[in-house]
DNA sequence: TTATAATATAATTATATAATTATATATTAA
DNA sequence: TTAATATATAATTATATAATTATATTATAA
């Protein structure tokens, strides 16, 4: 078996990361728009150290790219390459999150944590 | 948020079970053909006891069936329901095990374990 | 019938994980 | 500068998980 098992342990731990509530819910609003660590916060119902060590996760796994503005860093999905089909098939299937953010537009971010 | 977290959960759930190497070996194992628990417990390097745990749970999510015949218990993927795109795409993109099982086959399985 | 084989379940143990609280770092504003 | 904000990291705690060993159950064979 071992011959066969690195494609495997690969996809294991890429789904292990993924099967998380409060990582796929991350990953599904990053899907609509990039957003920074305090929008998250907001939304989310855990708290900002939670946030980030989620994206931490994500980021060693590679799933997910920052950019620094000022004091606020965005985070947002990093494009799945051409041979990453399973996870290009995951994020194709993920819940449409779109609303959920509407509604933190139409609030006004207040990044007060 | 709460309105958008059910089928994120039922996303996450089965991310989660399938996260992991045993039993994401085994459900690719199964996809390639029906196999006994012995069968299993020959090609994993885990006890049997270890097997018939994680055939549970992948039973629990309804992702594999049992097929009773004497002493012994064949399993299998159970076919993806229409709806279950995210099932359907993750099961595409697993790792072909055929070579692993002939190899099982050659040697003539004695379920002796 | 008794023994053996295949599988499942229970009890236990060791490890991993997610969350919180506390604290550190960095950036901007007063 | 000092205060406040945004984020990250460390320490801790509570819980979940995977594995093992031991035992129970069921089916077949001697």
């Amino acid at each position: 078996m071992k011959e066969y098992t690195e494609q495997i342990d690969i996809y294991a731990q890429l789904l292990k990361i993924l099967g998380d509530r409060t990582r796929m819910t991350i990953f599904s609003l990053l899907k609509v728009r990039e957003l920074c660590v305090c929008e998250l916060t907001d939304l989310l119902e855990v708290s900002q150290p939670a946030i980030s060590q989620h994206l931490r996760k994500l980021k060693l796994l590679n799933v997910v790219k920052e950019r620094k503005n000022g004091q606020w860093v965005y985070y947002s999905l990093r494009e799945p390459k051409e041979n990453e089909r399973m996870l290009k098939a995951i994020i194709e299937h993920l819940p449409d999150l779109t609303d959920a953010l509407k509604e933190l537009d139409q609030k006004g971010i207040s990044c007060k944590i």
